[in-house]
DNA sequence: ACTCAGGTATCCT
DNA sequence: AGGATACCTGAG
């Protein structure tokens, strides 16, 4: 199916700004994520437009929201003023969205990310899905679901290289499967509730609880504090950091000083 | 071989 | 409340 952009929509800087781990780049103009237990191949034609190999009525059932597409992110980026720091985060940033993913696969992607390297989480989300997920092709698995997990020995699930994290995963796996309808209480929680609630689970503190609300539930005024946006803030906010200017899309705005901040430093 | 990684829990003061 | 420390393992 072809899509025509009409807003900042780039691949590039989807598939590397740190809030998706199965979004890939297969070469400059294809990539691959899978979601949703379906394989997505999207390939850049032009800069104006997409071919993704999805059906009409696939696109509009999943990956119109999937990509957030009733969300106006040039506006947003375009808000970015009075600071130069910022608004060149913001300019290397073009093209950055804020997906919706599934809630309950940012769960767990977010509690193995904790001190790891982006390579090394990936790594061992494709062995967890590879061991307890479901088949979809020759070559991709779907996220495992709770019972899925609950149902692989502690054994099998630490050769997918979760060391103390196992635990952690065990137990919020317990959590869903055992509180079916807990992502429709989680919903309808207020931004500090859903903190709260989400840092009730083992292993999930103040950063991984901000990650899962911003990235899994699409609240889009959390500001995710990892190393190196602190190291950003200590360098360009010296007096603080103005959470009242950008609300409620801080969110956006951590995501560009992360992608453009961490690009330029590593 | 060796450090560090998109942190958190626990144990201190 | 705030600071120090251990923690599994892979990637560079």
């Amino acid at each position: 199916m072809i899509y025509k952009k009409t807003d900042d929509f780039d691949l590039k800087t989807i598939a590397e700004s740190g809030q998706c781990f199965r979004f890939n780049r297969i070469d400059d103009s294809l990539y691959k994520t899978v979601a949703f237990d379906r394989v997505l191949h999207i390939k850049e034609v032009d800069s104006k437009t997409l071919d993704l190999d999805c059906s009409k009525k696939d696109f509009d059932k999943v990956w119109h929201r999937y990509f957030d597409l009733d969300t106006d992110y040039s506006s947003i980026r375009r808000s970015v003023k009075n600071n130069a720091f910022l608004c060149e985060c913001a300019e290397r940033s073009e093209g950055m969205r804020i997906l919706n993913q599934d809630k309950w696969e940012m769960t767990i992607s977010f509690i193995i990310s904790q001190r790891k390297s982006i390579p090394a989480i990936k790594t061992s989300i494709e062995r967890l899905c590879r061991l307890c997920g479901d088949r979809i092709d020759d070559e991709n698995y779907a996220f495992p679901t709770p019972s899925q997990i609950l149902l692989t020995s502690s054994d099998k699930l630490s050769e997918c290289g979760l060391g103390y994290r196992l635990s952690y995963i065990q137990s919020a796996a317990d959590l869903f499967y055992s509180e079916p309808d807990i992502l429709s209480r989680l919903e309808k929680l207020s931004d500090d509730e859903l903190l709260e609630e989400l840092k009730k689970m083992q292993g999930v503190g103040d950063k991984v609880a901000s990650c899962i609300a911003l990235f899994g539930f699409h609240r889009l005024n959390f500001f995710p504090k990892d190393v190196w946006i602190n190291r950003a803030l200590s360098e360009h906010f010296k007096d603080g950091f103005d959470f009242d200017t950008y609300a409620p899309f801080n969110g956006v705005i951590q995501q560009y000083i992360f992608y453009a901040f961490r690009n330029a430093n590593r």
